[in-house]
DNA sequence: TTATTATAGTTGATGACGTCAACCAATTCA
DNA sequence: TGAATTGGTTGACGTCATCAACTATAATAA
């Protein structure tokens, strides 16, 4: 086995810590916590998605995701429409101030990391998005099966 | 700025929720959940730090840091013991078991991680090595700050 | 030395959050 | 049409981190 992987494990579970729930401080941008925002994310990329279908993109139950909608609704960052097709479903679409507030969480992250890696050369950065972007699809790939 | 920092900080983020809590499936390994997992790392690669280094490093406040290291103790993986310089100060130290579980789960995310990265060439895994570490470094300096 | 202040840690009350099981409603299948 | 399935919601519950108040030890000042 390649005595690499450990040490990529390692940085891995650190850079998650920072970009996770708590690194972050416990909040994202106002009143919005950081699964909200990742639920609001999904909705925002693939508009009209299902109460499960969030669900199983971010591993909740389905009644966890409920209650995460119910939340996203209150504070008027997502709505649930009924689907024409099956009265069943629920189709979560973002709000105006949705897609602001996922704008402005994004400006933030962005500036946050530009920040960060002023130091780094353009090359540099490129390569990283390429490196991420393979690790990103190794583990999606892998969550998969 | 870069026009790949958005990149990358999507890429982050998706990642950072592969291997953050919710992720992992609330749960680590047996009983301990992420952030016990998180605390008693700490404990493992540094021994004998104060509740309060703890909480400092995970971003929990005091009572948050307490709370976790009671649990952690209840489960046997670390004790609380005095300082002899100190009297109000503990000193978190480590089991056996606590280290056992440690090398356990490390080698469980270590064999998730080389299987998700089984056709990456050797010389591209050296090089996601070397860019996690200078994210990790570039994200740690700026939390110093 | 004694009184005051600061610091480390703990604890009770609290609120946020996700799960489970039971449930309702719409749909599909027999 | 009736039964089974599926999408979603709800009440009860357990977990968890925070706040404020508190104890105990240490450092500082008089």
């Amino acid at each position: 086995m390649n005595k690499y992987i450990s040490d990529i494990y390692n940085s891995l579970q650190e850079i998650a810590w920072h970009f996770g729930s708590h690194g972050v401080n416990g909040e994202c941008c106002g009143d919005l916590s950081f699964v909200e925002y990742m639920a609001l994310k999904k909705v925002y990329e693939k508009n009209e998605l299902s109460v499960q279908e969030i669900g199983n993109a971010l591993n909740f139950t389905k009644s966890g995701a409920t209650r995460i909608i119910d939340r996203l609704e209150d504070k008027g960052y997502a709505v649930r429409e009924h689907s024409l097709t099956d009265g069943r479903v629920c189709c979560i679409a973002i709000t105006d101030k949705g897609k602001e507030a996922i704008k402005e969480i994004s400006q933030k992250y962005t500036t946050y990391l530009e920040d960060a890696l002023k130091e780094v050369s353009p090359l540099k950065i490129n390569e990283i998005k390429d490196i991420l972007e393979i690790l990103l699809r190794a583990v999606q790939q892998k969550e998969a099966i």
